[in-house]
DNA sequence: GGGTTCATGTAATGGGTTACATGATTCC
DNA sequence: GGAATCATGTAACCCATTACATGAACCC
């Protein structure tokens, strides 16, 4: 309920939005694509669906299918668009975890480009802060914590590739938005 | 349970291998350093630690606090030190997630320098898998999924860079070790 | 005959967060 | 006088994973 929290709840209505789909389909879609690292589970997916179900987010058509399971596809309602926008105009709150950034990006850009650019400007800033943080950190460090120096200069690489990627991501946005 | 599961059970305890510290202690420790990008709650602190005990992984010694609440300093015993170093010698499963890979960092290397390299080159290994995944699935992605691309080249903007620090990394570890 | 894919679901469990509750001390 | 820090803990809840269960079709 927090604002600006990911749950897969979300995600899944963001999908739906974009076609109707099965919750098999969205397993496939999101085991076909290796982006967010680990799709979620079958378990969740389908009880996901239900609860949108449920409170009348989506709508199933069950379709028969040829000596095989029924597939039951799920289409997303007015109610569940109007909470997807709303939830996707909220800023997030201080979350850095990477599959909350690209959960939202691919929402987010589904909307606008406007959204789009938004979102990146705000992990921008917020790695930005990271970075930050984990300059001082090091700074503060006594000797002798090689280990803590070693997990900071990690982190410091991904936070400064990422914004690098921000940056040149966010320029050619601008030249030429996506179609 | 899993084998190579990363829990803040394990976690905690190689903290404690460290040197004996309250649960107060180990929250400031781990909000002090932004690496993890969020330390465990409270509520998560204490139960472990509680449930550490109850496991005789770890004791306690009640110290006394001039007009505050007493410390209750938590020590490893040797049980503690027998589990945590199983679980450190045992594989990552295949687990991206760079909390974990963060943490077991800090864990293999209080162990020892060669514990510490081969967690550096497993995550290379796994992340370099990773790369060549993503690869892969941006070619055969459809025109026109732009959203996709999008995310997938901000994962291969990250993995790149990993690979070079993870690279440059153990190159210097090998040159010098660690204190 | 045996594995893989299609397709749905349930139940148990785990791991963690948030919010709540308490209470003295120190700093502004 | 009021906020922040020190210091502990409990309980409710949420999200997600794992393992289990079912069943037919298709390919080797």
């Amino acid at each position: 309920m927090a604002a600006g929290s990911v749950s897969f709840r979300h995600f899944i209505l963001g999908l739906l939005k974009q076609q109707p789909m099965s919750g098999y389909d969205i397993k496939r879609l999101l085991k076909g694509l290796g982006w967010l690292v680990d799709g979620p589970s079958f378990g969740n997916i389908y009880s996901t669906l239900h609860a949108l179900l449920k409170d009348d987010l989506v709508t199933v058509k069950v379709i028969p299918n040829q000596n095989k399971p029924p597939r039951k596809v799920y289409s997303i309602t007015e109610a569940g668009r109007q909470e997807l926008h709303e939830w996707v105009n909220q800023p997030v709150t201080n979350n850095l975890s990477l599959k909350a950034f690209v959960m939202r990006l691919i929402l987010a850009g589904s909307f606008s480009q406007a959204r789009l650019v938004a979102h990146l400007q705000q992990r921008c800033e917020q790695v930005t802060a990271h970075h930050v943080a984990l300059k001082q950190t090091v700074e503060a460090l006594d000797e002798g914590a090689d280990l803590q120096r070693l997990a900071l200069d990690h982190a410091l690489a991904l936070a400064t590739a990422e914004l690098a990627w921000l940056d040149s991501t966010l320029k050619r946005l601008s030249r030429q938005p996506l179609g």
